[in-house]
DNA sequence: ACACCGTGTTAGCACTGTCAACATGCGAAG
DNA sequence: CTTCGCATGTTGACAGTGCTAACACGGTGT
């Protein structure tokens, strides 16, 4: 805008790995304002850099974007692993596993609700880029995790391992489904009681319907 | 870009109703590009009038956009009746319901798959216009589909009335969620085989979660 | 007859992503 | 030790965007 009045110029930043700084500066626009916030322009000049220097660290918006991406996947993964902890009170196998498959879920929805403008940017694939091949979707840390809990299901017998395929997918698609009706879509307006209780619903039939 | 060597400059456009025709070819973009190739510049341009007309019938960009979701949603409405209808084959009543209840699932589905510009464009609120007081989204077309399929499965004993509270939130979500994985998330790459396996089983997941 | 108001036009501002041309400086090759 | 080359950062420009103010015109109500 103005100028940079505000924030202390950086013009001294640690200059030997701009990248960093970059994508630090990303991510912090990406936390408060979502992807459409995140633009080079603003990013440079946070870093106390100018106009087109990040080209020489990312090939184009997208590149930084997707870096972003990753590291909104690994804080989330990290939310999930927290939430799969606490989970693990009962000593009964199959009651645990269920636990803390529906504690993924759980977490999964607190991520986004609470951490919206890196959730946004974290499952959003941008067109270029390559294809993506499956592996890259399925070592996502998130959805590891959530395969590793239905696998856990499995070995409780409390899924047959009939049901198993694509069974992570469903439930991943669930709540995600979730998370953006209440984030950017016509969900927006629910207050927090009628939230917990869309959750609580969602969860439990995702969890019956798994058996 | 160049100019309209292409197209014909429609530049004689029933100039009687400018909002009718830049809410078309806006609808054209979307449904070729996503709400990102929505661009009143190109809108103008393409109903053969200039720069900033179309500010005389939208207050923005998120105006036409808005409109532009409410003829999506239309559409999606309009797949998800013929699905319904195409699902009435059974007799008993309880049955019935339950499978005009997953052919709905299954017509947001494929309109979120073949028609995926006007899709991506029909959920997805601009931050701006008012807060959407919950009735609205009550009332858009195809929520309040899903809503009536599910009040049919209580009125056929197939769902318990205490289930019924936000089983038609959570079912929504499971579907939406499915769509937009498959549309810009990681789940893009899917062939058309395991995309109907992922859909089959979410549906049947939903459909035992809700009994 | 006149003033008003709805509609469309022009010009302009402040942004954006991206690229080509240029500068600079450090490390390796001769 | 000199010199070349490469990696990195800068400047300036182009095309595109949303949006606004100032203006022009034409029908309608008084």
């Amino acid at each position: 805008m103005t100028d940079q009045v505000t924030a202390v110029p950086d013009r001294d930043r640690p200059k030997q790995d701009l990248r960093a700084s970059l994508l630090r500066e990303g991510i912090a626009l990406a936390r408060s304002g979502g992807a459409e916030a995140v633009s080079l322009r603003e990013v440079q000049r946070r870093a106390g850099v100018s106009n087109s220097a990040a080209y020489r660290h990312f090939a184009d918006r997208a590149a930084l974007l997707s870096a972003i991406s990753d590291y909104a996947a690994d804080q989330m993964a990290e939310r999930m692993r927290t939430g799969i902890a606490a989970a693990a009170i009962s000593g009964d196998p199959a009651e645990r596993a269920r636990a803390r498959f529906c504690a993924t879920g759980v977490a999964y929805l607190e991520f986004a609700l609470t951490e919206s403008g890196l959730f946004a940017v974290a499952f959003q694939m941008q067109a270029a880029t390559v294809p993506t091949p499956l592996d890259r979707t399925t070592q996502s840390p998130p959805f590891a995790l959530l395969a590793s809990c239905l696998d856990e299901l499995v070995e409780t017998g409390s899924l047959a391992p009939a049901h198993r395929p694509y069974a992570d997918i469903a439930a991943w698609a669930a709540v995600h489904g979730l998370a953006v009706l209440l984030l950017d879509g016509p969900l927006r307006d629910l207050d927090a009681a009628e939230r917990q209780s869309a959750i609580q619903r969602l969860i439990s039939i995702v969890d019956l319907g798994t058996h």
